[in-house]
DNA sequence: ATCATATTTCAAAACGTTTTAAATTGACTT
DNA sequence: AAGTCAATTTAAAACGTTTTGAAATATGAT
């Protein structure tokens, strides 16, 4: 006696406790009761199942309609081994804040996820092993799939959901024929055609500022880059390939030393990985007095993010463009096709990025290109 | 007999489907029949109740441990009406990014919930109504909570939650002395801190170029400011206070027309709600040839998010700063403590910011504030 | 040893849904 | 009018947990 009393006012007393809400949601008991069917019936009826008759189909619906029936997530989830939620674990290293390109793209799955129905379980981690937060949240049987964003050259994380038979999706490709479901920038064609259009306006010694080494985005540019300029019959330089962080003093360090080379031997084009290292390179060729595009030019992929812009810097930046906001819709829709049970290789889809010339590219140096 | 065939084959087989982990998760009665004691007394074990022996509680925590033991969400939500997710809804104007400050206080929410075992479901609304993403959000049942942002004066979706009984903490605050819990800058405070600086620097033309008028952040600067004024019987001119959007380009714009004034009725000193604005309102000065400080003295209020900082602007500007990612372990704390039953009343707190002088604030210009 | 009492364990119900297997109804043949 | 078969409905089990009310066991006092 004395100890159900504990149980109920001492700081023992389990955390959990009952319902909240006022707001009040029938259940299906509610309708059967109130139309004199059964929990079956009603269950089958508004699940679309063949075999209710159109009368009772149309009772039901409209009696769920005016009752304000929602279905318990919890119930279904607890029967089905589903529960409508999907996740995204998006790494962090710590003190580090997320890339806006990042945020993007969850505000726009987010926002699809939700047409159909879907939550997004957003989740920071910190761990130094890429798989424990997946292997967590998995433990946890709480979430139908997974969106992995920037992936690495060999994954972990995507042999680890790959043999636990957990759906995924993957912004960005783990290598040329992956066997996961995922939407990519052709990254290899977006390098490619930044150097053939370098390459037509004469230059011949070309450096590439790229991103971190171990990103597969980074690795597919570099490989699009190499055979680009193979093609072109133009050598290309150990030191003129350097990886990187993605941010603007990164790209301005990368620089001043790329143009810190006798005028001879340093790049007359500069090829980004993105706008922000481009706007450290801008950056880095006024501190040196060299001109851009008549002494240098500057190229870079432009993810099309917000904060860093590419057309109003000076001069406005030639670059591929490929929205990243254009992923979100396809990799959501490529997650619920797989958790209805599409194959992952049915799931890929490669997209092409668009040159748009501007003014950070011009006609190679003539004093030094020869 | 065909209708199971249909059932399974056709397209009205539901979509809803079992279980798809291969990852062994043990459950309560696993480890029941692995020790020979009831799912009850398991249960009781690994909740901490009090009625269970202390040898008992040992054993069957380590063979959960051993077993990969997780408690299934959703049989205990079912059970429990809890869930153990908390939500934020963010509102997005279409086309509109979200901006870098709340993506930092979602980073920093969620890695602190995760601490404590409690998932993040984030979506972004487009919904014009902006009780009804709540209300759709609380009749699936789902959620045990919800953290706010961007509280706006008379707030609806705070006296719908209140009424629905719903758990929920706002970052920020509705009014003075608010019923919810919250955790808030003090907005008042902020902006008298920088009229007593500009005050103590001579100044006596005083602009305030502050955030959206509907935003409660906003009102309560204006109050601050207003008062502050008030106290170092300076008169406060109507055409000096102006509301708008957090960016640079409403700063800039703002700034213009203010600098336009002739030079014995233009402010000699501008408080900016914000870095952004301040970055718009250097420009401004630049381009009409105003020296800061020398002619114009810029002070703001620097939330520190990373991607406009306020210290390597040309001056560094002189701000009230208060870090927005400070808010994130105080809010989730106090919807935790909501959850466990604490009182709203009790989970409100205020934090003032710091003044930090740097170069853009000086002496009023001594010709103009005679 | 016996009883009273405190401590620990248990069986069973409940949560709201889906789904299996069986039962009922209806329609059509003969 | 009975029999067949298809269409529709139902009762009951299952999912994994928490919690109630009762039962079993241990402890201490007589």
């Amino acid at each position: 006696m004395f100890l159900r009393f504990m149980r109920k006012y001492s700081k023992f007393y389990h955390p959990y406790f009952k319902t909240f809400w006022i707001l009040n949601v029938a259940t299906l008991k509610d309708i059967s009761e109130e139309l004199g069917l059964s929990v079956a019936t009603v269950s089958r009826a508004l699940n679309g199942f063949p075999e209710v008759s159109e009368k009772t189909r149309e009772l039901v619906a409209l009696t769920a309609e005016r009752m304000n029936y929602r279905p318990n997530r919890a119930a279904q989830k607890l029967v089905s081994g589903r529960s409508g939620m999907v996740g995204m674990l998006v790494a962090l290293q710590p003190g580090m804040s997320a890339e806006s390109s990042l945020v993007e793209v969850i505000m726009g799955l987010s926002a699809r996820l939700a047409e159909r129905d879907i939550d997004l379980v957003m989740q920071v981690v910190l761990d130094e092993d890429p798989v424990a937060p997946y292997r967590r949240m998995i433990s946890k049987n709480t979430l139908d799939g997974f969106i992995l964003n920037a992936p690495q050259v060999q994954d972990p994380r995507i042999a680890f959901l790959q043999q636990a038979k957990v759906p995924f999706v993957v912004h960005g490709r783990i290598d040329d024929e992956p066997s996961h479901a995922f939407y990519d920038l052709d990254n290899a064609d977006a390098a490619a055609q930044a150097v053939n259009l370098l390459a037509d306006l004469g230059h011949r010694r070309i450096a590439f500022i790229n991103g971190p080494e171990n990103a597969a985005f980074a690795n597919q540019r570099t490989v699009g880059f190499d055979t680009a300029l193979k093609n072109r019959t133009l050598s290309t330089q150990q030191d003129f390939l350097s990886y990187g962080e993605n941010t603007r003093a990164s790209g301005y360090m990368r620089a001043l030393s790329l143009l810190a080379l006798p005028a001879d031997q340093r790049p007359t084009a500069l090829l980004c990985a993105s706008t922000a290292l481009a706007h450290g390179v801008l950056r880095a060729a006024r501190d040196r007095g060299l001109g851009v595009p008549e002494d240098l030019s500057v190229i870079c992929h432009d993810d099309v993010v917000p904060v860093l812009t590419s057309d109003d810097t000076n001069p406005p930046l030639t670059v591929t463009k490929a929205a990243l906001s254009l992923a979100c819709a396809p990799l959501a829709d490529k997650l619920i096709s797989l958790l209805n049970g599409a194959l992952p290789t049915e799931q890929q889809t490669t997209e092409r990025a668009e040159l748009i010339v501007r003014q950070s590219t011009g006609p190679a140096p003539r004093s030094i290109s020869e």
